[in-house]
DNA sequence: CAAGTTGGTTTCGAAGCGCTACTATCCGAA
DNA sequence: TTCGGATAGTAGCGCTTCGAAACCAACTTG
């Protein structure tokens, strides 16, 4: 019984606080796409997974992106590994007008709490997230940490820490480390489409 | 920066949850009334309030409510005392429906939590809520329990605890203490509207 | 009784979004 | 090499939602 109240503090606050995203210009749908790209590693900032991620469908993400395009807040980048694949790269512009996104609001609030509780927090949102992203068939988006796929060979080959992916084969830079990722997994059972190279 | 990903995290989790809501053949925005109808007093079971509740416009409210009359899932009775206000009430056909919420998925996943932390998780919730709603200008919904006008002079007049709303200046059954109310406040500085008999 | 406020509804127009169809590209198998 | 199927992305269509503004009825205050 409690936890129905949970669920419905969940939705309620996520609706007040994105609520007034209009008034900044842009719509809820269009800040959610560059919060996304602004958190997605470089083979995770394309317009199916930014569908996946966000639970709708491409063409939906795809004019969202379009309209995004065109006020240039966003450039695509075709893809030389894959003709088809396009990646999507934030411009200075949009850096600018991210720093004043309408969910600052809910960052302050979140800001109020108590150090020590807001890890815990944010650890059981995870969670909870994890819960439901499995029950709706959806991928769950993760950073390098707690991934299968992270190849962490701490050890220094020519002086330098070596990072890795084992999906993608690719290496990756120390910075990417905690960026979103679709290919994201805590199991053994990979995504049974074979590992493409993953230069989008 | 921690705080972000915090509120992204809701954000999305609310998206993820909610965007499930068509298959039941209800919008998120139906669905979001049958959860008020359901949970708010009856001082508060009307077009307004939910609107206020919901952070969107009356006219909006007014035309998703009408939506569910006619589906047969609200009834609407003119209140007597005030001859403009209307008070809902969900129909067995929206308690029926109600029992599959598709907000289900989340409702599980916040089952599955371990008990202890789920009360810390609500508390925390609520917390958050309530910084939004201030920062947003909101009213923020609560129940009796904290409410500055609850007058819950548990002493026993003829036999039986009596409970009373000092805003309204209404008696209150056991069974509304723990519904929502637009009244709701912590602090001393009540709403400026003088209060008025509530037999919504 | 007049003026202002509040609850509720209606209308209109814009925008979001899902569905479907379509093209281009990639992959695997014959 | 070539063909079929799967995948990335886009375009068009139409439904629905939702906010803004106008409007009406009822209540309150002077």
């Amino acid at each position: 019984m409690d936890s129905r109240v949970i669920a419905e503090l969940i939705l309620h606050l996520g609706r007040i606080a994105s609520g007034e995203g209009l008034v900044s210009g842009l719509t809820p749908g269009q800040w959610a796409v560059l919060r996304y790209v602004a958190r997605a590693n470089r083979f995770s900032r394309t317009p199916s997974a930014f569908a996946a991620f966000h639970g709708t469908t491409r063409g939906t993400a795809s004019q969202t992106i379009k309209s995004l395009v065109v006020q240039g807040f966003l450039r695509q980048t075709r893809s030389e590994a894959d003709g088809r694949s396009v990646r999507l790269d934030l411009t200075d512009k949009a850096r600018d007008i991210i720093a004043n996104d309408p969910i600052e609001a809910l960052v302050r609030a979140a800001d109020a709490l108590p150090p020590g509780l807001r890890g815990d927090f944010s650890l059981v949102l995870r969670r909870v997230l994890g819960h439901v992203a499995a029950a709706a068939g959806r991928p769950l988006f993760g950073t390098c940490e707690n991934c299968v796929h992270f190849q962490g060979d701490g050890c220094c080959r020519a002086g330098q820490p070596a990072y890795a992916c084992g999906y993608v084969n690719e290496p990756l830079l120390e910075a990417e480390l905690d960026e979103l990722c679709i290919n994201f997994s805590t199991d053994g059972n990979a995504p049974s489409r074979p590992p493409r190279v993953g230069t989008a």
